[in-house]
RNA sequence: UGCCUUGUGGUGUAAUGGUAGCACGUCGGAUUCUGGUUCCGCCUGUGAGGGUUCGAAUCCUUCCAAGGCAACCA
């Protein structure tokens, strides 16, 4: 192990409980003061950010404490698992910033020596094979409050039980024939000791051994062994399988002893307000249609985020802000928010970009003048250098960002009104043309040449700053603006309703005749992030192409006046 | 009503028997060529009762509330 932590050389750092466990294990020379951690998804689906949490923790425990931490495939069960999610799962661990280095491993891998393991529990008389069907097994099985009740085939003896395992494996009977289970308490308290099932037999083929196999292990027999196959000291995983804890350490048991033994403890999942994180209802959503993929910019996916411009240290950061705790918490979506306009502030490159344009022309600017005029890439990063953009005559600005009658404190474009045209000119609004139906098709405004940016007129005070974007040279773009997913809070916890009527109809808006800056059309490769000014965090989509230009919003900038405005 | 777990401002999270702190959020203000950023300030909390102690969010106890457990899922 590496020394012990920041904690004891000075800097003040604040431990979770599991990093405090971890540490007294160490401490206490637990293992030989080894530590080995695991990743374990199952891949039948995409990883989301629960997953992520999962992943900061068993990762960053093993990083902070100079231990490893292995990635494992939980693939025990041929029916729901694929491929094409092993891969996806190994791009999005990456794409957080963790590396398994050569520690990638498959329950399949440990299939023959579980196989080992039930054979000698069953001649040990540890474990019996049930020919009950799946539903008289569950009667049996009693309820929380209720004892069960013993299998009429509980007492076979252990040759009986061995032929028939053997039998299960040959595939000599059906699926749901015939189950082996462990021989432990059916009066149990834990209803996970009334005789836990360990293997089924399961005749689709796996994608990783085919048809070698008949019959598969269950959970709660292939974990915690795994686990020790690999050395895993620390096995940390979520709330839900604290009940689980007790059978873990059963099975695991009948492998280790004191000089090594992995222990499993259990953090808190990840909840997030307006949206789902059930496998269940996110492949739902695929499935259905009602997104437009896993990685949908609206899913709670890794992908997803990813797509929508989302940055891994922010979705690290948020996960360090929200901590690890036992508390099952519903965390404010408006905290991951908060971690990437923060992240993003500091990477995003600054440029112009109008999303609902009406003309306006500088009707005492030469017509055929353009002068290119100095942008900041970004202001709040040092040497970030500047682009050029032009300005010539005609221009577009935000419809909203004019009013003919605004309300107190309106410090945009208004008739008689002077406002700074961001890095060029000052500029007063003398008339609106409207059409016959009293449209506004046209903005006519007169320039002061001396108030260029920089120039020793500009110094002039004036309320408000457009942005803008020259009409002669403006790129068109489409733009997608996506919002919450669901439209109440916490969809799960309202059982009664399905939870797709709660799905937020306008989660995604698309608009059309977006007009942008040369320059953002000159740059709009995949991953890169714009601050479309006064607007919002945007990053192209991998639909977008040279001619077709198609930027996600990522998240709006804040918007004290839409707030104020509400408020009235 | 069996077993396991958890209750700290609106939300999340610290305080490891010794001044209840931080972040987000809200509201207000300052700065700003982004109504962004930055800065300053305000607000709101130990689920309830009893006990141990010089001293309790922390230990004990009773109650209340929430979550998990009855897949041949993980």
């Amino acid at each position: 192990m590496a020394d012990n932590t920041e904690a004891e050389n000075g800097k003040k750092d604040i431990l979770n409980f599991v990093e405090q466990t971890v540490l007294d294990d160490l401490k206490a020379g637990k293992n030989g003061g080894r530590l080995n951690t695991r990743f374990p998804p199952e891949p039948n689906g995409y990883l989301h950010i629960g997953h992520a949490k999962a992943i900061c923790m068993d990762f960053g425990v093993a990083e902070k404490f100079g231990g490893t931490c292995n990635l494992r495939f939980d693939d025990t069960n041929p029916v729901k698992e694929d491929v094409e999610y092993v891969d996806s799962i190994r791009e999005d661990i990456h794409w957080l910033g963790f590396d398994w280095g050569d520690r990638e491993y498959y329950a399949s891998d440990y299939f023959p020596r579980l196989f080992d393991l039930a054979v000698r529990l069953i001649k040990e008389g540890k474990a019996y094979v049930d020919d009950q069907t799946s539903e008289q097994i569950a009667e049996q099985k009693g309820t929380p409050t209720v004892p069960g009740t013993e299998s009429p085939y509980r007492n076979r003896t252990p040759e009986e039980n061995l032929d028939l395992f053997m039998r299960m494996n040959a595939g000599e009977f059906e699926e749901g024939a015939r189950v082996l289970r462990a021989k432990i308490d059916m009066a149990s308290p834990n209803m996970h000791f009334r005789d836990p099932i360990m293997y089924r037999i399961i005749k689709t083929p796996h994608h990783r051994t085919g048809t070698t196999w008949k019959v598969y292990p269950m959970y709660d027999f292939a974990h915690g062994q795994s686990d020790y196959f690999e050395g895993v000291t620390h096995s940390i995983c979520t709330l839900e399988f604290e009940v689980h804890r007790p059978l873990y350490e059963y099975f695991v048991k009948e492998l280790a002893d004191e000089s090594y033994c992995p222990r499993q403890i259990e953090f808190n999942r990840l909840n997030l307000t307006y949206t789902v994180m059930s496998k269940r209802k996110l492949l739902q959503l695929v499935k259905e249609g009602l997104v437009a993929g896993w990685d949908d910019p609206r899913m709670p996916t890794i992908s997803g985020m990813r797509r929508r411009g989302y940055t891994p240290e922010s979705i690290r950061n948020f996960i360090n802000t929200i901590g690890y705790t036992k508390y099952e918490a519903l965390n404010s979506v408006s905290l991951l928010e908060h971690a990437v306009r923060d992240d993003l502030n500091k990477k995003a490159t600054r440029v112009m970009a109008v999303l609902n344009p009406v003309k306006v022309v500088i009707t005492n600017y030469p017509e055929d003048k353009v002068e290119m005029v100095s942008m900041d890439n970004n202001p709040e990063e040092e040497g970030a250098g500047t682009h050029e953009m032009p300005f010539c005559r005609d221009i577009y600005i935000e419809r909203d960002d004019f009013m003919e009658n605004p309300p107190k404190k309106f410090f945009r474009m208004t008739p008689g009104q002077e406002v700074r045209l961001k890095g060029a000119y000052i500029v007063k609004c003398e008339e609106a043309v409207k059409d016959a139906e009293g449209n506004i098709t046209e903005i006519h405004c007169t320039y002061d040449p001396d108030s260029h940016s920089g120039a020793p007129g500009a110094a002039r005070k004036v309320k408000g700053t457009l942005h803008w974007v020259s009409a002669r040279h403006a790129v068109d773009a489409t733009v997608r603006l996506y919002d919450r997913l669901f439209s109440v809070e916490n969809p799960a916890a309202e059982t009664e309703r399905d939870f797709r009527e709660m799905l937020n109809p306008d989660s995604l808006k698309v608009v059309e005749g977006v007009k942008v800056e040369p320059f953002v059309a000159e740059n709009a490769e995949r991953g890169t992030k714009f601050q479309f000014q006064r607007v919002g965090y945007f990053t192209p989509d991998y639909d977008s192409k040279p001619g077709a230009l198609v930027f996600n919003r990522t998240i709006a900038l804040k918007d004290s006046w839409e707030k104020e405005q509400k408020k009235n």
